[in-house]
DNA sequence: AATGAATGAGACTTCATTCAT
DNA sequence: CATGAATGAAGTCTCATTCAT
């Protein structure tokens, strides 16, 4: 790095806070106006920057929803990636983490998860989604099979589908995801995190306790 | 092209048709090209229609979208209804059948699943939603209670909260719907079938033999 | 006249109904929407009539507008001209009524003015009205010169220009009718009435007394 | 075409300076096609910009004609207010002045009168005529009767009515501008100060002695 | 004669992008 | 680097007119 001049560093540092910028304004546009609400002037706006501003720091529209796409899964990523290499820790205590971070608060809020869907819901996007992110969902899936495969050696559960149960975590994230987005009355994270706990402990009833959901415990 | 008419041959059909028609041609726009691509153009050609016809037939494109999301929804609710009050069922062969529901061939393809999430990722239209379809959805999660709840009384799994299956399935269908959508080469609606069956086996060991998933047998 | 042919007769008897009652729901349409607010359908469905038909009475939209200005002037003209070749009158007497024709209810009432000034605030309408109506004008001006040349004559006011009041008094035709469409809680066609009756008794004092207006007379 | 600035030179004029300018092509383009057929299109073009510019400026087309209507409201009451503060003249003069500002060439032109009558003959116009101009339209009637009262005193005319007086400037002024609309071929603001001139010699006649007519004098 | 579903041109409006400042 | 006025393509919607019935 050019650590002295400083007004180079400056600049860059400046890029990279006006891109962050425009990203965080783009994530609450898309939460509060869908993706078809959110315009350039919705962005800007919101970033207190003027219009033209997007189109130097992206080139267009559609890279800076690429980029925004990118950075929630980056974030996402990071958080279940955190205790994954923890030697510390059990394989169940991995998984435990792995499952938790779905629905951390800083992954698991209305806006966020707007978000994720709007870019569910459209079919360019999910191009996008399967160009850039895919491999992130692989290396996740991968993960969480290693560890069922461990516990159930552990457990000695001959009867039990490593592959299955990663499945069904996959399926149970996104569609507990889309129930607390639909729901928020009906559905909160932590009931969600309850109910993917019960699930683990059907399947693995040696290692997780079954017990009963928290009602209305505030964490 | 319009296969059914030849040529000219298409003035004056009944309002039902036409709006039905519109519909399913809106089903398929939305699909292929995403709500925001979806066009009165692209629905009209679809349909190989004037485009001034949705404006005569519904009153605005917002609400040809909101009828047609009634439109699925109602599909799909008289589907999963059909077998609910057939007496010679039992209550596990009904739960089954409402599971088999949502990964039946006319619900659960590219288009509609498109469809659904189309909707789901707009925040306008998850008003929409929650202001039409709640109730649907309240109905199904209410009658899979009551289901498994005989199921557990049947066969005396005091340990199993009927509540938290309920919700679990529900999560189930809408992340494995997902990942459908998302990954049709690595997730299958008979895959899905297999899971949630795995699941119910793993809660209900006495009315479901765990069985290993098909491997990617053709319909 | 077929008389004998009664079918006929009806024909072409409804035919004249049709074209009234068209003529009768655009003057109404005009005074409720004006005139870029009325369309065939405001009209057809004012006359109970389906839509089509209006092409089929008149040959367009146009000409529907244009016959409609036509049935107003020829109304209009009609009252005017009535007393005027009654030998029994004397020539001031004519004039009143000549005056009175334009504040009588069947002409002065916010639907006609509205349609009036609906034609002359549009320039191709100006333009109709120029060539279909000037002849009119041309033979109420001449009128209305002559009758108050025998009146000058008559009282020997030999410094009133018949032409000067006769301009005065087309102005304020118009000028009163623009006043009583636009502020009807402040000028009333009785009012308007008694104000021209006021001007003409300054103009031929031995003729008419000046007196003061009736307040909130009822006619 | 544009004959201020040459070819590219004109982005980023002042923000008054736009708004004046579609103020302008608006006037041009009703006085030209009417308010039916003046649409984004005409006027735009008439100012020599992008179709777009409009909603920008003003908030949508409709805004754009009350802002219009506005203009000449004010631009009309800045006239006739000028002379009516003055101390060197005498309510006759005054009064006088008033009158002639209604004639002057920058308001009673064709342009400008067309664009009055469009505003006139549209119902919702008419409503916003009322709402927005009411207030200047009392306060040029009570400066009218406050006059005419002077004069009355000063003259003694004890049976001259100054409201009555009024009212029938206020007739004259919107009739004739209509005639002169309608028939520019017979009528001429020189014309309609005339006639205007020898109504009030008639009911001022110590003030104002009655003179013929001036015979197609140009000015 | 009459109907009204269908057409399609054209209106208003929105908005991503450009570019002079 | 940043601004925001300006552009103009594209979208939704309206509506006069047509025409099979």
């Amino acid at each position: 790095m050019n650590t002295t001049n400083t007004s180079k560093v400056r600049r860059t540092a400046s890029k990279a806070v006006r891109r962050h910028q425009l990203i965080t304004a783009t994530i609450e546009s898309i939460a509060k106006n869908g993706i078809s609400g959110t315009t350039m002037t919705t962005v800007t706006r919101g970033a207190n920057l003027s219009m033209g501003i997007v189109n130097f720091h992206f080139k267009s529209k559609e890279l800076l929803f690429q980029e925004t796409l990118m950075f929630l899964a980056e974030e996402h990523r990071s958080l279940w990636l955190k205790n994954l290499n923890d030697n510390a820790l059990t394989p169940l205590d991995k998984l435990l983490s792995l499952v938790d971070a779905h629905f951390h608060p800083s992954i698991c809020n209305r806006q966020k998860l707007a978000v994720w869907f709007a870019f569910f819901g459209e079919a360019k996007y999910r191009e996008s989604y399967r160009n850039k992110i895919a491999e992130i969902d692989s290396e996740r899936i991968h993960e969480t099979e290693l560890l069922c495969r461990s516990i159930i050696e552990d457990g000695n559960y001959c009867k039990v589908d490593p592959m299955m149960v990663t499945k069904n975590l996959e399926g149970l994230y996104d569609g507990l995801w889309l129930n607390i987005l639909l729901y928020p009355k009906l559905f909160s994270r932590l009931q969600a995190k309850a109910q993917i706990r019960d699930y683990l402990s059907t399947i693995f009833p040696d290692h997780l306790v079954s017990q009963t959901m928290p009602k209305s415990k505030t964490e």
